[in-house]
DNA sequence: ACGATTTTGTGAATGCCTTCACAAGGGCGT
DNA sequence: ACGCCCTTGTGAAGGCATTCACAAAATCGT
């Protein structure tokens, strides 16, 4: 049983309904939200089949091994144009590349990584992100003890240095790892260097101008998800408590 | 889980003599999905304010903090039954302790977590879940060289031990944060132990029997679902490019 | 060349979630 | 006590997202 629906995560992007006809044209139909999160998803998939050698593949395997229903994973790829071949399936390479495409991946990204704890540590450590064209372009913290000690290639710079260290690598995305009291001030101080997005692992709400996403990994808010389910299985030991 | 069993569905009105109250304390309504994603997040809004002394909140104000619009959060605490006071708002304790209800945070919880390498070592070091009631009970991972050794009072065990630790334990919660090429294995593992709840870092997608709920935290997902968002804002290169 | 077979792409139907808008309830001042 | 003001709780409406189900391609075998 997969709980997962949208969670946790928004992304405020008021996309608007106010789309130019040239846009329309430039821009194919809006995609929806949830279907660009499947979209991440699909493309880990293309790529493991890719490896394997396996040239074209069906909706209905694709869609099995994403862990989707097909005419979902159909109705996501509609999304993107027709790239399917009826009677046979997707070619593996083409989608893969189309879905690069219209993830922004086809350029690699500089991220700038702002907190060294335990978890920022591990990010940095994580070959996930580098091997998916986002480079960690810069890491920050507040602690003088390891400002200036070099990870991963990286130098590590003072917090206060944000403005300079976001424009001179040209920075759009950033992780924040801080304490949960930095993480507003973190958060206004990318916002004000020109950072767009950012992927918050504070367990705070960030609040932000419009024009800024901000992704929220809450690790304890998972656990709570799934303790709710998990109380609910094993013999609702809350209910007989509580009125 | 989305069971939704009777179907108490069209709760009687207020005035509505509708279920009788063993009905009401047993089955409440079915709490959806997003709503309970949504709990979590009030719940530490909420036990921060009782640290400032905050008596009662208001919906407006709550939901402020929370980052939603005042009629969802009222709408999701409306599945709670009726906790606030017109004109007042609602108070903060009892609000607390009826989402930690909810959530089956009043036992604690024993979680096992599977994998030790940075991402595990973070985790493992996260006071964010000791300090909502989920005790790190059992580490276990595969390599010869750790197991043995602690970790915040945890001896970690070898992953060939994993039915008998969380027999031992009566684990029912694992967080998996082994490599990719393992995550399917051990998640039949823990399945085969009895667990019925697990969290999955690894970037694969996890089959498992019904009865189980599997949420996934996907961290190169998240950072592509921002390069989607950023490449539409920034000059639309990608369109620029692709037809 | 053509029908059988496969699989896509998508309108239509359904269902879930969010938002609106307001009646009902509760406290407070006079 | 009474009326005013505030805020909850919730029907109803509106929006997305998912699922259904099938016509429209495209291949393959004969």
């Amino acid at each position: 049983m997969i709980v997962q629906p949208e969670g946790l995560n928004e992304v405020g992007t008021a996309a608007g309904p106010s789309a130019t006809a040239a846009d329309q044209a430039l821009e194919r139909r809006a995609i929806p939200e949830a279907t660009v999160a499947r979209l991440a998803i699909y493309l880990r998939v293309l790529v493991a089949l890719g490896e394997t050698g396996t040239g074209t593949v069906s909706s209905e395997s694709l869609a099995a091994a994403a862990g989707v229903n097909s005419a979902k994973l159909r109705k996501d790829l509609s999304y993107l144009g027709s790239y399917g071949v009826r009677g046979v399936g997707y070619d593996v390479a083409v989608l893969t590349e189309r879905i690069n495409q219209t993830l922004g991946l086809q350029q690699d990204r500089a991220v700038a990584l702002i907190g060294l704890g335990h978890l920022g540590r591990a990010l940095a450590g994580y070959d996930g992100f580098a091997s998916r064209g986002f480079r960690i372009a810069a890491i920050l913290d507040a602690d003088p003890a390891i400002v200036g000690s070099t990870l991963r290639g990286v130098t590590v710079r003072h917090v206060d240095a944000l403005a300079e260290v976001v424009a001179e690598a040209d920075i759009a995305i950033a992780v924040v790892t801080v304490p949960v009291d930095a993480a507003q001030d973190v958060c206004d101080r990318l916002v004000a260097a020109g950072v767009t997005s950012i992927l918050n692992f504070a367990p705070t709400v960030l609040t932000v101008p419009a024009h800024v996403d901000v992704r929220k990994v809450d690790l304890a808010a998972e656990l709570q998800i799934l303790s709710f389910h998990d109380s609910r299985k094993s013999g609702r030991a809350d209910v007989a408590v509580g009125r």
